[in-house]
DNA sequence: GTACATGTGG
DNA sequence: CCACATGTAC
């Protein structure tokens, strides 16, 4: 099925999905993809990895950001329930989004494609996308540890509500084919679902579950790319409603502890390119604007009606140089006056001046309908 | 979800329901839906109402083609089990593809369009839509039966494929959310699925059961119009294959006797106004749709009669060099026209080139009015 | 909640709607709103009621097309559990469109307000007002029973369309506070939830089954004004999707039985005063304002007549109680009114629904018509 | 109500 | 990529 399959009637797709209205998908969210466990003193290790080396994070800051980050609670793939905690889910609570490439120079970075399915400004450090648009990060690091993971959190950019986790919007979770633990999740691997090695966290009914998706990379691969994609738009008025979004990349060994720290800009939306280039100039990138050509006036044209005689309504007008549409118009129109000659002869039949004027109108008028209705065949 | 929502990345919907390929459910398609029930004689009945008097049919002809037309095979609704047969199904076979009114002066069109989203052309009596792009049939007959059908059926126009049915390509028979026993039917009612009076006939297992929708009409409602739906383009490889369609509508009975039959060509295609256009140059016909004549006030008082179209009393008329009496006679008759061509404007809101010839006729005669009744103190 | 309550916050919306995802309410749609029950002769009645006593209706006609309107299916105020059938619901499938004041005069006409809030185009016949707007509609008849129900259905305006229902999108189905059986109907009576005298119908789970809302009027009470509000616009992706919407009002007695129907377009939008102004630009036509008319006779005015065309002047119209000097007068307006209605005939042709009502008036004018030369010897 | 944001259709 | 439709913000 190509795009226009679908595209040329959206409202189908809906409706076709509207029977078994995917509600209680959603409604049965329930808690059972978290789970507490113990886990070993991780504080320690990460910062032992994550000293401020490049400098980019102050020593105390990290302590503290860290101390969150390695908190030991387990989850487990959503799409493949397993007993086991694997890998790490976020720890609760909101996201540091502090840029941290950690002691193994972690980096992540949108592949810039060739084609326009999506864009990347390299000076916004800002990819733009349509919904459900495949787009390919990039991601490095130096050898740590054989089985490595790199999670994306979706935040607010801006602080005012970077409180509040990013969550699918009330449209975008209906999609059909969504399995119910992943419909508030607005970013999603390209990846076939339940594919071995993404894992979906994230629980609706704990406002402190932030949603996330993590990838597992090994170290026996050079493979350190991976496809991504957004569910809904940052205009879904339920959902992200127009805020600023970005993507949290951190970089996690199996136990949870964090290495490094990378943040993408994202804006989903249906036109990437205006959109990317309307960014760009706000930002101070100037370029040439169009001028659009505004279409002249319909004019209206005056037309002065001879007449005759100014008394009463007697006078004796000429029709004046204008067209009508359709027989029926022209003949009913012209009826009509005769009628209403007629209608004045008898209510006047006492003015002969008025008779004669009329009676020689209505004699040519109806000649005229004749004539008219014969040559069209009427 | 909105259209680019979807659309950004159409394939995908397919994938997603392409796991099972659905391919078990249409190979199995199961004969359940045609059973052979005994009827009585219907070839004299529908001699009896098809005899060609309008001399539009060959006797000959029409004797062979309703005793077709009206073998006596029964089937059940396809979404809606049932015991009884009904409506009859196609008789099988090609169907025949002769247009007859009938006795009962059926006709069928498509209603017109401008602001929509699938054109139709008159002169080559062919519409052109997208896939899943919905378009309205008027139809029309005198009155028969209390409860009526039109079978809508789709077939190659070419001679040389007539033989051959026409099915929905591999691609598109596995869209998701369409119940097996419709999945081979190419031409749909847009009626949501499971609705009343809405029968879809035709097994994928026996190459002579032509697929077919029927659609009940009661004579009860006034309502003779029907909107549809293709499934599949003209382009499918693995379908239609780039050759041209069309659309055979029966008018039948409960008892399958049919009382007329109208053809409308169709082709689905990505770019309806494009290949529209590209189908009508090649034709030859100089597109009515372009010609618009526009009324002009400068024009001469001479009566002109433009006869750019016989059909609908859209012509424009020049006012014949004759003249009335009384300011109300003018005016009366100049209002009332003004009347009419709203009045047709309302009427027949969706043709742009009679809206606009309307609208400059009307402006000019308001104006004019204004003027007069200003110049004369009315 | 009003206007700004969900527009200016969006996002709040969803945040209320989030914890509990109201989700079940909807997936737990049950066919429990529609009991099927047996009743007496509804059709005549509806004769009883329907007849053509204005001469515009033929008597076998309105007997059969109000069949369908008076399907004697039982129906249960959704909101308040009852085991009665009250009031009927609609019957299955698509709702006839054709206005008809019918016997009793039934009109329905948006009261103009003088603040903004909403807004009504006289000459569209259309009202315009945001989401959660109440508007008021003034109702009218001539005294028929005791209990009449007026019942409103928003149906799509275009027939490629309008076989399928309107149903409220993905997003607004999922507002707080709605109970489950309401959700999916887009028109809503202002009244609070749980009022007497409201009542809603329609079951998601049945495509034949219309959502609609009917409210009750006691003859007792001179009250026939009832306020209404939308749930969803008309932009909605997942719902009505940009497409033309209209409200189809019909006067019914308890049993179901049809005495009138009236239709009022509708667009529920964010800027209803832009979107009225540009619908009344694109119409061409500046229709808002009256234009006094000079009927020297001065007659009785008992009865307003019948103002201008509405969604496309389709109305079959009862001549008003009115008086008229002179026989050509009558004639006149007679012969032009035989005059417009060839021409609308002329314009569409295809359309049988109002080619019928207009030969049927045609026909029984020409007799007038007649007779009326004949008996004044004209 | 204006200017802008942003989806839609071609 | 453009014009327009249409929601949103001020
Ligand atoms: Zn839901
Ligand atoms: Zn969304
Ligand atoms: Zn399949
Ligand atoms: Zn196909
Ligand atoms: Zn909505
Ligand atoms: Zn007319």
């Amino acid at each position: 099925m190509s795009y226009s399959d679908i595209g040329a009637l959206p409202q189908q797709v809906m409706e076709e999905d509207s029977p078994g209205f995917h509600l209680d998908l959603v409604d049965e969210y329930i808690k059972k993809d978290y789970m507490i466990s113990s886990s070993g003193a991780l504080i320690d290790a990460s910062e032992a990895v994550l000293n401020p080396s490049n400098g980019i994070i102050d020593p105390s800051d990290s302590l503290t950001y860290y101390e969150e980050e390695t908190m030991p609670v387990s989850s487990v793939a959503s799409h493949i329930p397993q007993e086991h905690a694997f890998p790490y889910p976020r720890p609760p609570g909101p996201p540091i989004q502090t840029v941290d490439r950690g002691r193994f120079n972690f980096t992540a970075k949108v592949t810039n494609n060739s084609n326009k399915k999506y864009l990347y400004s390299e000076g916004l450090n800002k990819v733009y996308a349509d919904v459900n648009c495949d787009f390919a990060v990039q991601f490095n690091w130096e050898p740590i540890a054989e089985r490595m993971f790199v999670r994306a959190c979706v935040v607010f950019a801006d602080k005012e509500h970077a409180e509040k986790r990013v969550e699918c919007c009330m449209q975008h979770r209906h999609a059909p084919n969504v399995p119910d633990n992943i419909r508030l999740n607005i970013l999603r691997s390209s990846r076939e679902l339940g594919t071995q090695g993404v894992y979906y966290h994230g629980d609706p009914s704990s406002p402190d579950s932030w949603y996330s998706v993590v990838v597992e990379f090994n170290a026996s691969t050079r493979q350190r790319t991976h496809a991504y994609k957004f569910a809904c738009k940052n205009s879904c008025s339920t959902g992200i409603n127009r805020r600023s979004i970005q993507i949290l990349f951190t970089l996690e060994d199996i136990d949870g502890t964090v290495y490094g720290r990378q943040v993408i800009a994202a804006r989903i939306c249906s036109c990437p390119p205006r959109d990317c280039r309307k960014d760009e100039e706000t930002a101070g990138i100037q370029r040439s604007k169009k001028r659009v050509a505004k279409p002249d006036a319909a004019k209206s044209k005056k037309v002065k009606i001879e007449t005759l005689t100014n008394q009463g309504d007697e006078e004796i007008v000429t029709f004046p140089p204008v067209q009508v549409v359709g027989h029926n118009v022209v003949t009913a129109g012209l009826d009509i006056m005769v009628k209403m000659m007629e209608h004045g002869k008898s209510l006047k039949k006492d003015d002969p001046e008025y008779v004669h004027a009329c009676n020689i109108s209505i004699e040519n008028l109806k000649a005229t309908l004749e004539q008219y209705r014969r040559d069209n065949g009427l």
